[in-house]
DNA sequence: GATGAATGAGTGTTCATTCAT
DNA sequence: TATGAATGAACACTCATTCAT
């Protein structure tokens, strides 16, 4: 790369950067392209050489997150099979970009269908995840015989709820730590045998 | 009531009237006050002689619309003390108005934090319901003894997931009847013994 | 009228003449809503309430310029069967408002096909009453037998032409004036037996 | 030509390729330079390195277009003295290029005065030419002695007419054709003694 | 008490032009 | 000579709220 692409590309970071503070603090659909243009030190004009509206923005921003995040998650299922350890590191890595996940499970039902198609197809990739393990655990015979999209859902619905309320359940610090344990305990009951 | 007094609430009843129904077709970030008082048939200004801001308008719909759904709710807890059957009259209830509880399950992230705050404190009322069914049946053995208010999260965050992303189980129809049995079931599960 | 609605047409003429100022000016095109609100004097919102957009205003300034032109050219029909009287007082009535008429000229190529369909509607109907006077000539035997929609498009062509490049034509003063004798002249030619 | 200045000719003539098909297709105004380089394969800031500024790269292009039409021309006068031979040709070769004088005489009027006058320009020299053969035909007793100037007004305003507004006189296919054999007619009409 | 005309800050997006590379 | 990232003024349009009538 050279000097021009690096800086093109530290541009595009810093808007990113940008954008997701900004996303964080008062969601997408309050967060002015302007203010975005503004915190990264560039021209309002530029935000739009880089994306071309304010969507793409948004799912380009996801993207990255996501993606980053669906690696980690495969990471970790490499590393185990059994459930709660699994479901216990995902609710670890969320934790550590709630802000992020939060401002997305608040907003995402008000997105436009495209950008939650993309967001729930990322979604699905992880679902995907856990339903390999759990499938396993029944076959084993360790996991009771249960309708196992049903329970995820059931699952993530929960996570879901948590994160997109998080400013009711906790004053500050984290709701997914808060609720972490019984999260994990009651799930582990639905597969109980 | 005099007469005046009777040609306001006249008034203000026809602007809720027409706020529910605008708010359930386009949401009500997307809902402009100027819409609701044309269908209300009344001037822009005099929406704001009765409620004083926007947000004071949507408090005073929620304030009716949830006290109407808790006054029902307590009607049924008298008539039932097994959870499950409760739980289905309760997801009976929410499916006959799922339009307004499916657009305020979408929003409602993104309201202004006192408005939340009034949403699940009428939320917390009908917990309230379930919580002593659930107590008196565990007391009484049938049920596992579980926290109680993790498992209540547990059903109404799932619940609220289904509502706020309707649109995407869903094309039409309704959402709680597509998994009523399979979250009846869920949950029964979480309380057995 | 109520001291209002005298108010809110008085907005509406202010709205009115100003954009037909800017308009003659730089152009619709090159016209921008705000400063068309600022030299009414009034906020740039407030324009919006009066014509839901710019293409709104367009046509309504275009209504009422060309209804009244309409009415005038109505009258003068009625006055004269002379074509040569009759083309006369056209070209003095558009030289009254040739300030705006070069401006529609100038731009109408360039509208929205909508608005280009009204303004060529309200031309028809002049060239409706052209038509009428020369057909009358022409069975009474004054005029040559000519085909009458060509030759009207050659007479309306060209005073458009005129309009159009007014300011290639003239430094300032009239562009009808200027060619009004030698207009009525040839057109003249072309009737004659 | 050194090999640099036959690359730079080289440049500039993809650039003005480039741009006359744009300018055809959408407009000069609404013809972005972007555009106009992508098309031709050269960086956006290239553009600006052959031509100052958007002014200058439309006078470049009418210059050659009008100069190649004006030699075109030049030929048909030494071929022909017969005025409607002459305009027949004339007619078919802006057929030959409809869309360009098409897209020209729409936003002609829009144009800024220095580029006008470029263009009436040209247009003046080809004016000329049909002075000459008309002035001709008046000597040699075949025409009327009419005032040409007036009467080629009439003619080129015609023409420009049909042009601007092409769209509303044919869905497709050339206006010029439609309208080619009334125009002669009457024009000849004009002239007859 | 009711009206509805007016406000004005705010929105996302475009594009000719500049200039460091 | 050529590049292309960056600029920033400009644009049409929205809407909760105010206040004279």
């Amino acid at each position: 790369m050279n000097k021009r692409q690096i800086q093109k590309q530290f541009t595009r970071d810093k808007i990113l950067d940008s954008a997701k503070q900004i996303f964080i603090e008062k969601g997408i659909i309050n967060s002015a392209t302007l203010q975005i243009a503004e915190k990264a030190g560039i021209a309002h004009g530029t935000l739009f050489l880089h994306f071309p509206n304010k969507d793409a923005l948004v799912i380009g921003l996801l993207d990255i997150e996501l993606l980053k995040f669906s690696d980690e998650i495969k990471q970790l299922i490499i590393e185990t099979d059994e459930i709660d350890k699994l479901l216990n590191q995902y609710l670890n890595l969320i934790k550590k970009e709630e802000g992020f996940f939060s401002s997305l499970a608040r907003e995402m039902p008000s997105y436009k269908s495209e950008l939650r198609r993309k967001i729930l197809f990322r979604e699905s990739l992880i679902r995907e995840h856990f339903h390999q393990v759990i499938e396993k655990g029944i076959r084993k015979g360790i996991y009771a015989s249960v309708d196992i999209p049903s329970v995820l859902t059931f699952l993530f619905g929960t996570i879901n709820y948590y994160l997109s309320l998080k400013s009711s359940f906790v004053h500050s610090g984290s709701v997914i730590e808060k609720f972490h344990d019984q999260t994990i305990e009651i799930f582990m009951k639905i597969l109980k045998k």
